[in-house]
RNA sequence: GCCCGAUUAGCUCAGUUGGCUAGAGCAACUGACUCUUAAUCAGUGGGUCGAAGGUUCGAAUCCUUCAUCGGGCACCA
């Protein structure tokens, strides 16, 4: 049997539905229909048919079967597509070979298309009253169960496709991450920003501190690695002549993962000739402020039981300043990390780190890590972050210790870092020079001498003010989802069997 | 990498101190039913209890190892 030989070559054979489901295949071609279907012409959305006026004839929908329910001679079943839903009706006197081909062939999940007229039902629900139907696909597997839906967590990332389909709240919360999306495309894009694409697979994995993915080019048989900022390409771009850029960068890290970190990420970059950092923190209140609006309607929002408001102008605040409100440190006063390190002793500061491993600039931000950053719940800035933590700032031209940089934190998040950019050929090489001797040192995280980025800046670039924002993070925060992989649509996961 | 927890039918879940043939709802199958929307009613089938070992007269249940997932720690945005 022709079944049996369907069944036999996937190893999801032994499941009685899908058995039944393949006998009704033959069925389907026994009735002149495909059982896969090529197309079908709609004239109507499901949402905007659900919206006609009664009667309306020749309405041809498709979409997922999501319920039947069946009384003898009338059958009332649910379609499905991505505006919505509605009722369909079928009535077998009416159309009699139609409405028994439907009861033989038809089970929850299949692809249908449907035409007929517009009615009401005695309880009120407009309806399609259909005159004939084509069917569309098969669908071999069960959908999970009508009520609960999908709710193993594991199910839920590895088929996406089935907690699309079966629970609204993750399609509209990823709807919201597309809206989030088109909002910011278009608020860059009126400020004159173009969108251009930067290489992800890397000689250099510079443009951030972090430990990058390795892989190796065949061909030229070279290892390489894939981007963990596309910075140094944006900025690469305005030497050549752009003027404002960004990008939607999926970046790879290749570090731990937690509920807010993910291996592969978006980080929205842009960059602007002219600015300086404060033109660039007016711009960002103001496009944030905009998103909130837009994709929200509101400037505040409760996530995971935190009330967090947007709407008032935001704090603006100098690192050294927090660490001095939070801990009693002043850091302007210890200019070497040995001071520093017998400053935190004496206030009883314990860092969960080999604090004589790192650097001055490592060790003021594992102290604002610890004091500061986790009480910041409403939007602030925090800015003028110390030199040796921001190889490719701008220093500050009246104190030489810090740099004209800011980060957003939202909640305990860095959700933006942003600076002034460092465009002095000679300074950028010193600092990568001063990097790379950390990293001989063992500094992991320090960035490595990139040769290409240096050539291209002494050929010279203009003023820049550029920014990096985790957009999963942002949209995390907007849609109260306390794991990032809540927000991507196939996060990656260990494979299984 | 370390610690804690979870894994039972296609899905959602019960399963007592280790003790009859591992249960329910939905889904599926057979039948009834022309206004339901979690339709209803009657009946039927469906399980390598995550995997492999072990303890025991007897294991879904106790022990060991492994796999996958979640949470926490560490690292990072």
């Amino acid at each position: 049997m022709k079944n049996k030989d369907l069944s036999m070559s996937s190893p999801l054979d032994g499941l009685d539905q899908r058995k039944v489901r393949i006998e009704k295949l033959e069925k389907i071609k026994e009735a002149g229909n495909l059982p896969f279907a090529e197309r079908y012409e709609r004239t109507h959305y499901l949402h905007d048919a659900s919206k006609l006026a009664i009667d309306t004839k020749d309405v041809r929908v498709a979409g997922r079967l999501m319920a039947i329910r069946k009384f003898g001679k009338l059958i009332f079943a649910t379609l499905q597509d991505y505006s919505g839903s509605m009722q369909i009706a079928l009535v077998g006197k009416e159309i009699p070979d139609e409405f028994k081909h439907f009861t033989k062939v038809v089970d929850i999940g299949d692809f249908i298309g449907c035409e007929g007229y517009i009615y009401t039902t005695q309880k009120g629900e407009i309806t399609l009253k259909v005159t004939n139907w084509t069917f569309l696909s098969k669908t071999l597997l069960p959908l999970p169960e009508k009520h609960s839906g999908l709710k193993s967590v594991e199910s839920c990332y590895r088929q996406r496709y089935l907690d699309l389909v079966m629970n609204k709240e993750t399609m509209d919360r990823f709807k919201k991450r597309i809206k989030m999306c088109q909002v910011i495309r278009r608020y860059l894009e009126d400020a004159d920003f173009v969108e251009i694409e930067t290489p992800v697979i890397q000689n250099k994995a510079s443009g951030a501190m972090a430990t990058p993915f390795k892989t190796h080019h065949q061909s030229l048989d070279v290892d390489m690695f894939l981007r963990i900022a596309p910075e140094t390409y944006l900025k690469r771009a305005i030497a050549g002549g752009f003027d404002r850029v960004y990008e939607f960068a999926r970046c790879f890290r290749n570090e731990g993962m937690d509920p807010s970190h993910l291996q592969d990420f978006t980080l929205l970059e842009y960059y602007c000739a002219y600015w300086n950092y404060e033109d660039n923190m007016n711009f960002t209140e103001k496009l944030i402020k905009h998103v909130l609006e837009k994709v929200n309607g509101s400037y505040q929002l409760t996530y995971n039981d935190t009330n967090i408001d947007f709407g008032q102008e935001w704090k603006r605040i100098s690192f050294s300043d927090l660490i001095k409100q939070d801990s009693g440190i002043d850091i302007d006063q210890h200019s070497t990390k040995e001071s520093l390190v017998q400053a935190i002793k004496e206030k009883g500061i314990t860092l969960e780190v080999d604090i004589n491993s790192l650097g001055r600039g490592n060790l003021i931000d594992q102290l604002y890590k610890k004091v500061s950053r986790p009480s910041i719940i409403n939007p602030t800035f925090v800015i003028k972050q110390p030199l040796d933590l921001s190889p490719l700032a701008r220093m500050n031209d009246d104190n030489k210790l810090i740099v004209d940089r800011f980060q957003l934190v939202i909640n305990g998040w860095e959700v933006i870092n942003a600076y002034s950019e460092l465009i002095d050929p000679l300074d950028q090489r010193q600092r990568l020079e001063d990097q790379n001797q950390a990293k001989e040192g063992g500094d992991t995280e320090a960035m490595e001498m990139d040769e290409d980025y240096l050539l291209c800046m002494e050929h010279g670039m203009p003023p820049i003010s550029g920014w990096g924002m985790g957009i999963d993070r942002l949209i995390a925060l907007l849609t109260n989802s306390e794991n990032l992989r809540d927000v991507v649509l196939f996060p990656l996961m260990k494979q299984d069997h």
